[in-house]
RNA sequence: GGCUCCAUGGUCAAGCGGUCAAGACACCGCCCUUUCACGGCGGUAACCCGAGUUCGAUUCUCGGUGGAGUCA
């Protein structure tokens, strides 16, 4: 697709290591880059300062904008409105559509840009004979990111390219980096939530900062017994083992997370470990509206239902309202409402959504 | 009230007349990780008090204190 007809690609450029060497990557494909910061705060002058200064080491173009409004309204809300409910939200699965890649395609358009692009390790297919767009798992295994951008649509996955999709490990991306003098190739890794300033804030304390009240409640055996306080259900999440400050002499995990009763209760690892899990507000990739493919029904797939899970195989079924039924062949270990399941098929994320 | 039993890190729990006093769980740190977790590695931390026996007591004896059981 070629709106435009050129060779001008806006980069999300956050500063880091990765970014910055896709930068470089594209700009040695022949790419006009654009680089463009996404300031989710709205007041990250460091941040803007840092992407500006990688931006004229790589003689790029530089945009940065406030996104502080939508972040909040769109991620930021959602992250503290399903802790307050007992659930386990995953901030990136829900900015990456909504927001980063929403406002990547905004900004080339505003500058008459075909492509977009972003460090992450991950890679485009195109199938030709169907003329659909997937994102794929990248060559650095250990690193794929593919998971955090299965809700991403075909009018995102079609004008995107991941320059850092072949690279098979992180640190020939630094390497990459030092050969060419960026001065953030050693930077450490980005981590925790982005828009939590770890520094002075972990996740609970930002909610409660945000005006959440917590409320401390019972922990719970599996029959109801109480065991013990719990000090507020953000302060956990399904599989959880740390942090419990309870104890039996041998490890207990959470597996229950009840907020109309505000329990959480406490189990044995066996009884975290589930074969079926259930999935809303799912999406598919080969559908515009995101809907469950009927060819999909009883369809063998791979699916992790984390982040760092290894995708293990599955049938999908689809599910009354809209709720999408995923049995495991092989029992996976602490479904944890939502966080996200994406389903692949081999390296290809054909959609997701979110556990229930 | 009588009798019996017990008393070790935050919790549970080994053990011995001379030990750097196990281990598990918790806790802390690091690693892992663009979410939250799991996981891996490492770390802090204890013999209830007093008297006695002994070359030496956490270990044996007595008393105290605290807890558990039992009897009328």
């Amino acid at each position: 697709m070629k709106k435009f007809q050129n060779n001008k690609i806006v980069l999300g450029l956050s500063g880091g290591v990765d970014s910055t060497t896709a930068a470089l990557l594209l700009k040695n494909k022949g790419f006009e880059v654009v680089g463009f910061y996404f300031d989710v705060l709205g007041k990250n002058q460091q941040g803007v300062q840092e992407a500006k200064k990688v931006a004229e080491q790589l003689d790029i173009e530089f945009i940065s904008k406030d996104v502080s409004k939508e972040f909040g309204d769109i991620v930021i809300g959602d992250f503290c409105n399903e802790y307050i409910n007992g659930r386990t939200p995953n901030p990136c699965i829900v900015c990456n559509p909504n927001v980063k890649f929403k406002q990547l395609i905004e900004v080339a358009d505003s500058v008459s840009a075909d492509f977009i692009a972003t460090g992450h390790y991950a890679q485009i297919h195109h199938d030709e004979n169907m003329d659909k767009y997937y994102v794929k798992m990248g060559e650095n295994v250990s690193k794929d990111q593919s998971y955090m951008l299965y809700r991403l649509g075909q009018n995102v996955l079609s004008r995107l390219v991941f320059p850092l999709g072949d690279v098979a490990d992180k640190e020939e991306t630094r390497e990459l980096a030092r050969k060419n003098n960026l001065s953030n190739a050693d930077k450490k890794d980005s981590q925790e939530i982005c828009f939590i300033d770890e520094k002075k804030d972990d996740y609970v304390s930002y909610i409660k900062h945000q005006g959440y009240q917590i409320k401390t409640g019972n922990f719970i055996d599996p029959k109801g017994k109480i065991l013990g306080q719990h000090s507020g259900l953000i302060n956990y999440t399904i599989g959880q083992r740390k942090g419990l400050g309870i104890t039996f002499g041998k490890p207990v995990f959470v597996t229950k997370i009840n907020s109309k009763d505000n329990t959480v209760t406490l189990g044995e690892n066996e009884d975290l470990m589930i074969n079926d899990v259930y999935s809303k507000d799912n999406f598919f990739t080969i559908n515009s509206s995101g809907e469950f493919p009927e060819e999909y029904q009883g369809k063998e797939i791979f699916a992790k239902i984390r982040y760092a899970a290894k995708p293990a195989a599955a049938r999908l079924y689809k599910d009354k309202d809209g709720f999408v039924k995923t049995t495991f062949v092989h029992k996976q270990r602490a479904s944890t409402p939502g966080q996200s399941i994406v389903f692949y098929q081999d390296d290809l994320v054909i959609g997701g959504g979110f556990i229930e």
